[in-house]
Formats: structure tokens, sequence, C-alpha cells
DNA sequence: ACTATCCCCTGACGGC
DNA sequence: TGCCGTCAGGGGATAG
């Protein structure tokens, strides 16, 4: 599942392939993957001149000269791939983008189809508001977030998962930075101390450059632009992890339902 | 305004 | 080449 440190993985990546190529034409199948007729986003498209490659919270926006940029957010199983043109498409190819550059194209896969494209034409910052995002995981203040935070009585899990609340955590990494400061996900999110929001900032930053060092999390289908698997699934502490012992403790990890979503946690640890 | 629930979509998995 | 029900999950829509 992508979250933070797996799209800011793929748009380092795409940055290397993308900058300074043109669109020479782009194939798409799905509607709802685009948000209307395949025929106007595609043509819309043709022949733009990629610029640079940007993220806020899980969307990636292919930025192009001029301005306007195309908004990508992967869902729960979108891949973007850099492939040769003879490559075969397999069945859960969507969208293509073939570059005007040493016979590259730009494959989107998704086995779900969650993902999206969106054209953006008014800048990112008002695609961000549009979308009602909150501030960036990376760059998020204590003040910011603490302020969030003691404006809603829901739990600490799902108030970090709202992504107008905070973008760019999901349900990884947020069980993992909960783990890291003690606090259980079932807290309600206006109890958390400000020394708790304050670790809170410092932890989530760390978890995010650390997995993006390891170039995101693989549990089942993410892969970054050149195919290869993350690394940092072997670095989670509880996530997946019922019945292991808690490395800092020794309890055993446990799993609830929390906010909706498959929670893990260490029962001694996090209160 | 806030919060919870349903739904999309498909592969994996378990029961029979 | 077994069939079917259930689950997972990001986020948008819908219902309280």
């Amino acid at each position: 599942v992508p979250e933070l440190p797996e799209v800011e993985t793929v748009v380092r990546s795409l940055r290397g392939s993308l900058i300074g190529a043109r669109i020479r034409s782009v194939h798409c199948t799905v509607p709802s993957l685009v948000g209307g007729e395949p025929e106007r986003f595609c043509a819309a498209l043709s022949g733009r001149l990629f610029e640079d490659v940007k993220r806020h919270g899980k969307y990636a926006f292919l930025v192009f000269s001029g301005g306007d940029a195309v908004a990508v957010h992967l869902g729960m199983t979108g891949q973007m791939l850099i492939a040769q043109p003879g490559r075969p498409t397999d069945k859960h190819t969507h969208l293509e983008i073939i570059l005007d550059r040493s016979g590259q194209k730009l494959v989107y896969r998704d086995v779900r189809k969650f993902g999206r494209f969106a054209i953006v034409t008014g800048g990112l910052d008002s695609f961000v508001r549009e979308k009602k995002l909150g501030p960036d995981a990376l760059s998020v203040t204590p003040l910011e977030l603490s302020g969030a935070l003691r404006r809603t009585r829901r739990s600490i899990k799902a108030a970090l998962l709202d992504q107008s609340v905070l973008a760019g955590l999901g349900n990884i990494y947020t069980d993992e930075v909960l783990y890291r400061i003690g606090a259980a996900p079932w807290r309600r999110a206006d109890t958390l101390a400000d020394h708790q929001v304050h670790a809170l900032c410092e932890n989530m930053r760390e978890l995010l450059y650390a997995a993006i060092a390891d170039s995101g999390t693989t549990i089942s289908d993410y892969v970054d632009p050149e195919g290869r698997q993350g690394g940092f699934q072997f670095a989670l502490q509880v996530y997946g992890r019922k019945g292991e012992a808690c490395g800092r403790c020794g309890a055993s990890v446990q799993r609830a339902v929390i906010a909706g979503r498959g929670t893990w946690y260490c029962p001694a640890c996090q209160s």
C-alpha cells in the first residue's frame, strides 16, 4: 500500500526518467481512472514537456512546463513503471504514456483500480485546497499538528489516517509511529500532551526518512518505477507482527480493529 | 461540523 | 481449472 515513503520513492525515481521528456501520446482504457472520457484526458496531455515531479502526502504531481500538472494517487495497488515500448502490457495495465525519448514509456498498473489521475490547471496549491489535504507529514510543525489534534474527539489513529488532518500517513506508518511514541491507537487525539505531540512529529520524521532510505515498504504490490521492491518491511516493529515479541519489552504484539482498520500494537508499551 | 458506515475492485484464503 | 463467501483497504459519497 503506497503511503508517503513509497510515493516519495516513486517521485524521486520519476524525476530522473521524466524531466526533459516530452509526451508523444497517451493511451487509457478505464474512465474511472481519469475521471471521465479517456480520449479527452489523453488528448489534453499529448505534446506536453515534463518539467518536474512533486509530492504532497500520497499524491504525486507530474508537472509540465507552463505549470499545469497531472495529479496521481496510487490508491492501494497502483504502480508507476518505466518500461520499453516493446514490453507487452498485461491485463492490469490501464494507462500508458509514450515518451519522446530513447523509446521509453511510463506505464500505470493497478490491480484494484482504486488509483486516480487528474489534470491540475490552477496550480498545486489549489489542488491541495480542493482535496482538503492537511500539511504534509514531512513538513508539518508540532504547533500545526497539536492544533489539528486538539480539534477532534476521535482516536489518535483515526486522526492520523485522516488526510485532511495530516497528509501522507496510511495504516502501516500510523501503527509504527504510535508504537514509537508509546501511544495507544485508541487514545483520544485531544488527550495527547504537548511533549507527546512533539515526540510524534520527531519520530514520524525519522520513521518516514528511514523508510524512504529503504525505498519504502513492500507488503504485497508496491514496487518502484524500476520494478524493485522496497526494503522497509523488514524494519517494521509492530505492523503485521501479531503474536511476535515486542522488541522493547517482550510482550506479545496484538491486533485489533480501530478506526475500521487492522491495527497492531504492544499492549504493554502503548497507553 | 463531525463521525461512522458503505462502496468500489480483485486476489488470497478458508470452508465444504 | 472447484465453488463460493469473506476479507483487505484509501478515499469519496452518504447517512445520521
